[in-house]
DNA sequence: GGTGAATTACCACCTTGTTGGTATCTTATA
DNA sequence: TATAAGATACCAACAAGGTGGTAATTCACC
């Protein structure tokens, strides 16, 4: 009999496992498959399970997926773990390597990106997303800006304006007139059919400029 | 042979709808499975395949599902929707109903749970999660309302400046003179350390007041 | 029944932002 | 090179909010 590969699954969402384990266990590959929904539920079947790989949410309720990261890779090193996280956010990436994940699989990826990930750490390889330097999504190429035809300069004022500088602040800062700043300002108001400071900076957030 | 129920999952994570498909698959009660992982996509698979029901995502990136369920019930008002979310929000379910779903599940449910659902709403029932009046995390319990000892009139004002509204509309609106609502302006300002109606927002938007 | 917190109300003075103008200079581009 | 868009600068009148006061009334709670 060959092998197999124990898995276990943590994320808080049952749906979710249920239906992994079971896509998984139809897989030809082999795995022994065990399940946990939160954090302390990891920690006891860990120890009672010993599985080769743990398949662990980021964002689990309670303890959350960071801190079952930390501690499983300080009781059991030889466990391997990859996060599961919808976010592919290089930040997390980074945390989650930083803290000693072997990998991170985004829960949109597909079922053989998955084994994929999965037999490469069981090789004892490391399995993250390639660091793709996307067009990011910065103030200048933010979407909202271009469809309001903001300039670069207006929106440079706005980062300013979204750090709570007052009009003569953000004059002293980038060396213009207060006069300037308040023309821009005025444009602003203008390009985003706004009428006050408050609102301004209501909109700033929540279109995250 | 017996009439199948045809089932759209859209969701944007892939692993959760190969998951869930195969799950749903597997059971004796037979289903019609599509799957569509965005807003987009959702409204091409329903007008191709016209579903019976569809278990919407509720936080699809790009077209979320509460957009995607005004939109359907509009059109095609004969497909029940069930939303399917990860938060337990009185307010979200809500906000579901009104916007006519069927039936509201929480992906930490039970495969039980969702077919029951399912058949339940196949009947024509309605399916929602029993109105918890947990602690809810409404503005007056917020614990950053309550570390900073705002008072309810506070909260309440604070409400309404997060609406836009200037001190002159807010007195109007609570029937106060315009010199109380500066008055407990002012005394939020003292409380939360700001000193400008922007900072305000910012802090109001920022810590979710 | 007294105390303190909360709510309400007022005033004067000041700072900041809003609005609607005008006007010059630079820069990208057709 | 002509034109338009962008950035710069100025002014005046006005609106909104910020600050530092005072003080009466209500209401919960000891």
């Amino acid at each position: 009999m060959t092998y197999k590969t124990s898995i276990l699954l943590a994320d808080d969402h049952l749906l979710f496992i249920s239906g992994l384990s079971t896509l998984l266990a139809e897989e030809q590959n082999n795995y022994d498959i065990f399940v946990a929904h939160d954090g302390n539920m990891v920690l006891q079947m860990v120890s009672d399970q010993q599985p080769d790989i743990i398949l662990l949410d980021i964002g689990m309720p309670g303890i959350g997926g960071m801190e079952v990261l930390k501690y499983m890779n300080r009781v059991y090193p030889a466990i391997k773990i990859i996060m599961l996280s919808s976010y592919n956010d290089a930040h997390l990436i980074e945390k989650a390597r930083r803290a000693g994940a072997s990998g991170y699989l985004l829960k949109n990826c597909s079922i053989e990106e998955l084994q994929r990930a999965i037999a490469d750490v069981m090789e004892g390889k490391l399995s993250f997303p390639p660091i793709v330097h996307l067009p990011e999504h910065n103030a200048y190429t933010n979407p909202i800006a271009q469809q309001f035809n903001l300039t670069k300069r207006e929106i440079e004022i706005i980062q300013l304006i979204k750090e709570e500088l007052t009009n003569k602040q953000i004059a002293d800062k980038l060396f213009l007139s207060l006069f300037t700043v308040e023309t821009h300002r005025k444009n602003i108001m203008h390009k985003l059919k706004l009428n006050s400071a408050v609102s301004l900076m209501k909109f700033i957030l929540d279109f995250k400029l």
